[in-house]
DNA sequence: ACTAGATAGTAAGATATCGAACGAAAGGAG
DNA sequence: CTCCTTTCGTTCGATATCTTACTATCTAGT
């Protein structure tokens, strides 16, 4: 990077690499594959409850509902999730966690936990004062067509 | 994100969803289906000079050498860069830009510039006062060794 | 000079993601 | 009720990315 990029340029930048190199590091952990937009849907389950459908699931994640079909597909051949139709509406499923998708998103949130501790202390990122401006950025760039 | 998740894990998903706002709304930008992968690798050749070998490129940019190989061949599908057999070591290429490839960098950039500067604007980013603590971040999760 | 190991680029196969198109079902206007 | 539009989930084809494996070439140690 050099003066001529806008900060924000830059900034968008450093992003992608951080999230790539994220991802890499929680993917490479797991011992049996799971990848992180597979723990990401377990994790959103546990903390906000199952129950939701796999359209409600995309929009919470902003990926299409052919994304989310692909990771629940995934998801339930693993075990981890059981689709079952939705009483109200014919076209409609409903998502629901199993004990084992719950036991594989503990098991996940433990070792994630005490990595990322370890790193940050090695580090000293302050990462509570970075996440109120990116959620105004995040915020901002969201204001987009909506999308499918 | 609640209170129980360590402002750290909360950081990098906010940025694994910035990463995916920003790069779809660069893409959707384009007319002719340049990704955002094309236009990093031109614009670092004309920021930083062409004439690398993919190797080196893609460790630029963090990416396994087959990422980078994929890449190239789609840049000089299109006609924007070449590639010629490195002189010196007989199992290197070495990347150039063509015209075609620095003029359409330039459009991109142009668009780009324009696109994130209303956006920055309207949000009232600080992007200056973010880019070091995430360089700092970056740097973490680059040298940091795995638990596993 | 030879040989073993490292490095450069590529290929194959996997997965996540997107957009487009689809059939099924719901909802609204008449 | 009938028709039109919207919504739900899925399928298909494309692209980016990774890992693994391969060939060709370079380099160092003997």
């Amino acid at each position: 990077m050099n003066d001529q990029d806008p900060a924000l340029f830059a900034l968008l930048n450093e992003i992608g690499i951080i999230e790539q190199l994220a991802r890499n590091r929680f993917e490479r952990a797991q011992p049996d594959g799971l990848r992180l937009p597979h723990f990401t849907v377990l994790n959103h389950m546990v903390r906000l409850g199952d129950g939701k459908t796999p359209g409600q699931l995309a929009r919470a994640f902003q990926l299409t509902k052919a994304t989310m079909t692909n990771t629940l597909q995934r998801l339930e051949a693993r075990g981890f999730i059981r689709l079952e139709p939705d009483p109200d509406d014919a076209r409609a499923k409903r998502v629901f966690l199993t004990p084992e998708g719950r036991a594989r998103r503990e098991e996940a949130v433990a070792f994630t936990a005490t990595d990322l501790a370890a790193l940050a202390q090695r580090a000293d990122i302050r990462a509570d004062a970075l996440l109120a401006p990116l959620r105004a950025l995040r915020t901002a760039l969201d204001r987009d067509p909506r999308r499918n």
